[in-house]
DNA sequence: TCTGGGGTCCTAGGACCC
DNA sequence: TCTGGGGTCCTAGGACCC
């Protein structure tokens, strides 16, 4: 019996002499609560997630008490309030402005960037690299850096390597060196042994915990063991993904730089209660606004869809109330974007998957199967409704586009929602609404 | 009492076909 | 002991990311 252990890997001619550099903000939403507020400055503060379950983003202060990331925020009330920890509920609105402008900002640096996540982008330096010679790159990363903490407030790290892989150790290792001031490079380092070293596999971009314990019973514990892994071996342990990784860490770029970004393959909208749900009539409300906010973004890229999934779960963690969780497919007669027809469809999932005697944790709804909005295709029964439909959407939108998102709501969604989650501890929206804005006392 | 949300890619296995 | 073999397509689930 054959198996496909050889390596599987085309590589492009120029694919041993790339260069790669990652800006990476440093614990992002806390820093962006610390833009507008001095004086949180070397204070410990933490970020929580949706419906304050968990912490999502620490500051160095408080990763030194001990708090973990992803930890659930119930869990560390004590250690909290003894060392006066600050808590913020997350702010969205005010992290993607500050992401835009941090992503602004990196523009002017580079022509090739791809924007990896709302707080890292790539930049592609390839055409700078002969400049290393003289350690003009490591400059030039150092002004990248003092220019996005002077235009937006926000710290960040740089790393610079062969490869992505490479980019994000040597970032992570910018991170943790205080000798290295926030910038390493990695590029034909002679350290490169020594730097690998230093990085657990568990730390390395692409290894999650499966893998981190398959290959530590195969005795590799560090990226430098890992680059140098036998090539069947990774092939077996960890596939494709696997190989790719350690070629990367090898310095042959596997993963090149993706400057516009792909086409969304779905869209989801779901969130957890902030209190269980009972009742159907709730649950409605609850996925017509998550519906709504799917159908927003969809039309936001010019995109139908052709298949809509709902689902609701109780709460997986609880032990006393009975489980059930369940989700229903539907395939749509026609692609569909416009929200008044993805509402009633979603209602109609709710109450075909609903079961009574049971206390909802969550819901939510997934658009697939996209498609441009230009080709949508009408039944042949249709007697304007998707017209009208689409008009109404198209109005609602541009309302809420110059008035502000929520500003008009379908009234499905209800009003006084006590489903919504919790989110005790919100900061303003400082940059993004001006009756929050930032002011500043005289006295 | 209280445990996030939104994505991507890969693989194995089943269905089906000739 | 001994089922045919080989291909494609689809889907569910795993693994990972921030």
């Amino acid at each position: 019996m054959f198996s496909t252990t050889t390596t599987a890997i085309t590589l492009p001619p120029d694919a041993r002499n790339r260069c790669f550099t990652l800006v990476d903000c440093n614990n992002f939403y806390a820093s962006c609560e610390r833009v507008f507020d001095p004086k949180l400055k070397k204070q410990p503060v933490i970020v929580l997630s949706n419906n304050d379950g968990c912490i999502v983003a620490r500051s160095e202060e408080a990763k030194a008490l001990g708090i973990g990331m992803g930890e659930p925020f119930f869990r560390c009330r004590d250690i909290i309030e003894k060392h006066g920890i600050h808590v913020f509920s997350s702010n969205y609105t005010l992290y993607g402005n500050m992401s835009e402008r941090v992503m602004n900002t990196l523009t002017q640096f580079t022509l090739e960037m791809e924007i990896y996540s709302i707080d890292e982008a790539f930049l592609d330096l390839s055409g700078c690299d002969h400049l290393d010679k003289h350690g003009d790159l490591t400059e030039y990363a150092r002004t990248i850096r003092a220019t996005v903490r002077q235009w937006t407030g926000i710290p960040v790290s740089i790393g610079i390597g062969r490869t992505k892989t490479l980019a994000k150790v040597a970032n992570r290792l910018a991170k943790k060196s205080a000798r290295a001031m926030g910038v390493l490079n990695l590029v034909d380092s002679p350290y490169m042994d020594k730097a690998l070293e230093r990085v657990c596999i568990a730390d390395v971009w692409g290894i999650g915990r499966r893998s981190v314990k398959k290959l530590k019973e195969k005795g590799v514990t560090n990226a430098r063991q890992l680059r140098d892994i036998d090539d069947r071996l990774i092939r077996k342990q960890m596939g494709i993904v696997g190989l790719r990784l350690v070629y990367e860490l090898r310095g042959i770029s596997c993963l090149s730089l993706e400057t516009c970004p792909p086409p969304r393959k779905g869209i989801m909208s779901s969130r957890s209660f902030g209190r269980k749900v009972e009742s159907p009539e709730e649950l409605k409300e609850a996925v017509t606004a998550y519906v709504t906010k799917a159908a927003v973004k969809l039309r936001e890229q010019n995109l139908a869809a052709q298949v809509l999934t709902v689902f609701l779960t109780t709460n997986p963690y609880s032990r006393d109330d009975g489980q059930y969780s369940n989700s229903i497919v539907l395939h749509l007669p026609t692609a569909i974007n416009n929200t008044v027809e993805l509402i009633r469809y979603a209602v109609q999932g709710i109450e075909r998957i609903f079961k009574k005697g049971f206390r909802y944790k969550k819901a939510g709804v997934m658009l697939d199967e996209l498609i441009p909005a230009g080709q949508i295709q009408t039944t042949l029964f249709d007697r304007g409704n998707a017209g009208r439909n689409k008009k109404l959407t198209e109005v609602i939108d541009m309302v809420n586009d110059i008035m502000g998102s929520g500003t008009l709501k379908y009234a499905a969604q209800g009003s006084a929602q006590p489903w919504s989650g919790k989110c005790k501890n919100l900061s303003p929206r400082y940059t993004t609404n001006w009756k929050e804005l930032l002011t500043v006392s005289a006295d």
